[in-house]
DNA sequence: CATGAATGAGTCTTCATTCAT
DNA sequence: CATGAATGAAGACTCATTCAT
């Protein structure tokens, strides 16, 4: 990128220059990704075209492709970011480790922070629930394998807790799929809500975590 | 219409031919919708061309908007009919009266013929769930508006629940909306296996049951 | 392409119409054909636009899409057109066959043919001309092979004609780049003019011919 | 110039410095032409970027435009410099001055100066070669007018040789064309080789004048 | 009614050129 | 002088829709 050096220009200061630059560059793709997540959230993937994005953003046709390759790698870029974000909220509960805080305070503490998340980025969840099809073929791959990923892991917590005699016997793939499309229901009733009228997250992780487990506890 | 055309002769009875032509009518109908689904649920509404359509319905192009106005209409109308058909199979729970059957029996029913038909058809049901903005705008507003209808038939006969001290206390907008994903996530996850790989619904039906009443109803 | 043999509509006379359509499609091909030729042999293959093509053929956008691929497709229909042309009118000269024409004859006949094809389409073999870069690189390639087939048919007669004391010893391959050189040299000379000014092919050829047999006959 | 922006020092000399800085940008224009010259030569004029070529020249994209003031500007330096450097090469031949050397000679001479010029720049001349369509339609004009110009030094040379009854009777603007094309087809031969595949220069030439002298003189 | 050739508005993307630093 | 981020005009191509046959 910087130019090759050729030039026996000595820096006399040469690393806040470059950091100022790639500060600067840093801010102008964050101009872009927020321009273009508002606009997909808004019409889909589809019907967002380059032309709102950059009118959104206030840039020139060019500068756009100066910062992403095309349409779908914003697009990537997006989902990607937001997913790794998820991932890292996400995590197996501890039931071993007697060190560690009790599962069912692990358990709210993950939901927290995942609805907080969620809820801090109305427009980025749109996307994200839109699921499948809204996007490009191969984006929406990644995104279903993303939800059969969290899927999977709750499924194995089911397990576990059957093998505890916690949980209650239970179809578990099923009971997983149950249980996910609980919390994106919920997920969606909020990011839907403006800001005022949604309810606070501490209520709605006791709520969840109340339908949760009393579905499938042992008796 | 086509020997009416050629030979001069009145038509002795016209109701016949007339239904004839109707019949046939209907048919196109049926076989262009049939098609125009398959492909929106393969690849979404919008990667969804006219020309797949036309092709798998094996008619011509001039064909295709004799029958429908446009790309968005086949969409509207097959959307239309899936919920059409899903609210006639979607009811409230009659508690008070005493010749219906239990409540739970009227449940268990309604899910069970829910199931069926969202199972029986795969294909439209992949087009509801892939839900908001996979398809043109206003098409978007109408399920959106559709499981609002749902949510709020739920989060009314908690309501009920709750007065009646049948169900627990709680924020019945907000479990409304997890119990309907709930079913999505179920749902979801029958679609995406083969029907091979499915369970029988009356296996779904009673975890669904169980893990619902259970999170829901009073100690 | 035609529709699947679905409709009941027995064609009374299937041929003809077939045959109508078959023939508005090739003609409607040519004129673009036509068209494209001419900007191309303007203005050259790169600032050729789509748009200039389709105002010179009278016809809209997509019509020409509905015809050719991309723009390099109708550039290789056309090169690999003339090139198929040009082939069938050069062969070797065979001088062993008593009763075939004098070689001397054999060879004005060709030059004549070529030349006449050639001079019959200034704007074609302008584009020919115009030679390596001017167009894609797939089809320069192709062009460029085209003449080095035709340098190796000139090298090869010479070969049969210093081995049969006809022609001068002499650097076989250099001469036939010569000789092709030549060729062209002259015929952009023949293209360059108006139809009017132009001489007759005759004395093109006897020129031609006197010039390089005299240059490579043996003493 | 460096030094003396760092220093205050005044220059004791003013000349020098202009001379260093005038040979410095002398430099860097050398080195933007050669770039260009390389590009084009690979890819033609029109797929050559500015990209490519500021990569392969070092330097940053305003620098460019600092020396040239478009791309056609470069491409118009560099054929005209390579037509300056021929047109230096070609003259005629003088008949007349008893004190020259002999007409043959001068031909041969002259023959192995262009030659020589023109497969020790490959590069160059193969952007010579590709000739008319290539370029912007500006310079391809230019270069068309510099062939023309050669084909009448032949003419006129031809016209010349027939008067004095050395050249035989014939049409000399035609067998100009064809001289022409002859040298043509020779240097294209010689450039697309490698270096050492190439024949001598000096058996090219004899080669060329056998051909064209055996043509072209009178009996 | 059925057909499918024709249409052209709209989309993404490239790249020569400018200009503030 | 040198830099390279920003610009936006222009180009190729797609595809829903129309209409003459």
């Amino acid at each position: 990128m910087k130019a090759v050096a050729r030039t026996p220009t000595p820096p006399t200061v040469a690393v806040p220059d470059d950091d100022r630059a790639a500060a600067a560059r840093a801010e102008r793709r964050r101009q872009i990704l927020d321009a273009a997540t508002e606009v997909f959230a808004d019409v889909g993937y589809h019907e967002a075209s380059i032309n709102a994005i950059i009118e959104r953003a206030a840039i020139a046709r060019g500068t756009f492709y100066l910062y992403f390759e095309s349409k779908a790698a914003v697009f990537d870029s997006i989902l990607d970011n937001a997913m790794r974000e998820l991932r890292a909220r996400i995590h197996r509960i501890d039931v071993d480790d007697p060190t560690a805080p009790p599962p069912q305070v692990q358990l709210r503490n993950l939901l927290v922070t995942v609805l907080e998340y969620v809820v801090g980025d109305r427009t980025l969840t749109r996307i994200l629930l839109s699921g499948g099809r809204t996007v490009e073929a191969e984006a929406a791959h990644r995104l279903d394998a993303f939800f059969a990923e969290i899927r999977d892991i709750i499924a194995l917590a089911l397990h576990h807790g059957v093998a505890m005699k916690l949980v209650r016997p239970c179809n578990q793939e099923l009971v997983a799929a149950a249980l996910l499309g609980t919390v994106r229901g919920v997920v969606e009733s909020l990011v839907e809500k403006g800001d005022a009228a949604s309810p606070k997250i501490d209520d709605v992780v006791n709520e969840l975590i109340v339908l949760a487990l009393r579905g499938v506890l042992a008796a």
